[in-house]
DNA sequence: ATAAAAATAGAGCGAGCGTTCGATTTATTG
DNA sequence: CAATAAATCGAACGCTCGCTCTATTTTTAT
């Protein structure tokens, strides 16, 4: 109940400029949940938990915190996580973690918190198109390239999931129900208007879902290294293949024959 | 390496009679790892790690072990899931399990070495099918039915690959790939003989590997419980329901336009 | 410059973990 | 029906975990 109404009041300020899709280098400038400024909203929004006063060492500390968290749970998982791991790869003592944050399970908090706030980010946009398939098409581009530029983030939400409150657990499959809902509902507003032909409007749906989860849960499929950090142009070419890819395939399935 | 030769080994003895895909019920038949025997081979093929020495006791313990291991996995992770917990929810003491087992890892072991065998069935089996297009189609329906009986360890093996050795971490990944490679090279000889058209044989042989992913990871978006154990009759409804789709979706993507 | 406040350090605490072990019960065998 | 082997039991062990606490350093305010 309280974080949905984190998402709802933040998500409505937070969006008062649109996020410009027309490359992953104008969406990250746009974005909000990047680069410095989305360690002063995870603290803004988690003032309540964090300990740290001073918003200019909580921000900082809590970028080492996450950068950490993600590093070493992305080969054992949160669980086999200790403290001390975190500690040393983050490089602060217990003491200062603990001032930061008051239980090992906030860490997983905080970053299904901003997941979820991505989300709504990536459902509210879809709204601003016009037509029906730029709708999709925008959506499907939204996504990729916020799970690309969250990829840790989005990574950690769908393994570790059951490291949260059952609550957040079901909220969490709630959100990926509410994102095939949401492309259904476009494409079978587009069978009744004569535009799209299937005859599954949810199969079409839940597919692009399984595709964009797949471009975040799986990066090691796309040949790319990845680990070693690419730069933006690179990634601009990939996530435009994928998206292309994608396009394609949901035209054949909606579009032709 | 062990491991390996274990599937190479295995798989083609237990192949010996082919499996029957008219329906779930004569798979059920014919597939091997499935209901009593599915434990005998479990014991005969960790006969190294399983300390408990009469097969009669071994067997049965076995699959109090590991049915447990599902139950309490499923909501909390096998990290969470205590050795304590798991003897409360196996009926069976400490000790027991430990003269059935030598370690908590080796419970991981066991049922990622099912799953990797139930894959080397799967793949077998499509070789043995011969037009492309229903090489494709059996290999989805074997899969289907495989990861429906085969359920929990399927779903154990996705969210718990981290709890293993790096190697088998990367044996996972490997089959995963090969499985679309399989699907990739059926598509590109059908696209090679003009039976297919498609301009990225990859991405469909990615899309249907995914689709056959969440069937098995994710049962609660086909809004049926699933948990109440529903009859073999609905689930052979659910599969067909499914595998058609699956079917459609992919001719629409190779065969027609 | 100095005092108050905030942040940091890491040794230490109790709880709970995976695992072991010796006593006991159950099964097998000559 | 002994005698031996195998399986079962759960209390106990050592260790690591998440977390706390106090001394110390750094920052901020006057």
């Amino acid at each position: 109940m309280t974080s949905t109404l984190k998402i709802i009041q933040s998500a409505s300020s937070l969006n008062a400029g649109p996020t410009d899709l027309t490359s992953l280098a104008s969406f990250i400038e746009t974005f909000p949940l990047q680069g410095e400024s989305l360690y002063s909203i995870v603290f803004e929004r988690n003032s309540d938990i964090v300990q740290t006063q001073k918003a200019r060492f909580a921000v900082a500390n809590l970028e080492k915190i996450l950068a950490a968290t993600f590093a070493v749970s992305a080969t054992s998982g949160f669980d086999r996580m200790s403290l001390r791991d975190l500690s040393r790869q983050a490089g602060m003592s217990m003491g200062s973690i603990y001032s930061c944050i008051s239980k090992k399970e906030d860490i997983a908090l905080m970053i299904a918190d901003i997941v979820r706030l991505s989300s709504e980010l990536t459902s509210q946009h879809a709204m601003q198109s016009d037509s029906l398939w730029s709708k999709i098409e925008q959506s499907i581009r939204f996504h990729l390239y916020a799970s690309t530029v969250l990829q840790p983030w989005y990574f950690f939400l769908y393994f570790e999931t059951r490291c949260l409150p059952q609550e957040q657990q079901r909220e969490s499959k709630q959100i990926e129900l509410d994102g095939i809902k949401s492309f259904e509902a476009h494409i079978q507003r587009g069978v009744d208007a004569g535009e799209f032909h299937t005859s599954d409007a949810r199969m079409v749906a839940n597919t692009i879902v399984v595709l964009l989860e797949d471009w975040y849960l799986k990066p090691w499929k796309t040949l790319s290294p990845w680990k070693a950090s690419i730069s933006v142009e690179q990634q601009e070419k990939q996530i435009n293949n994928y998206s292309q890819s994608i396009n394609e395939l949901v035209r054949k399935l909606l579009v032709d024959s």
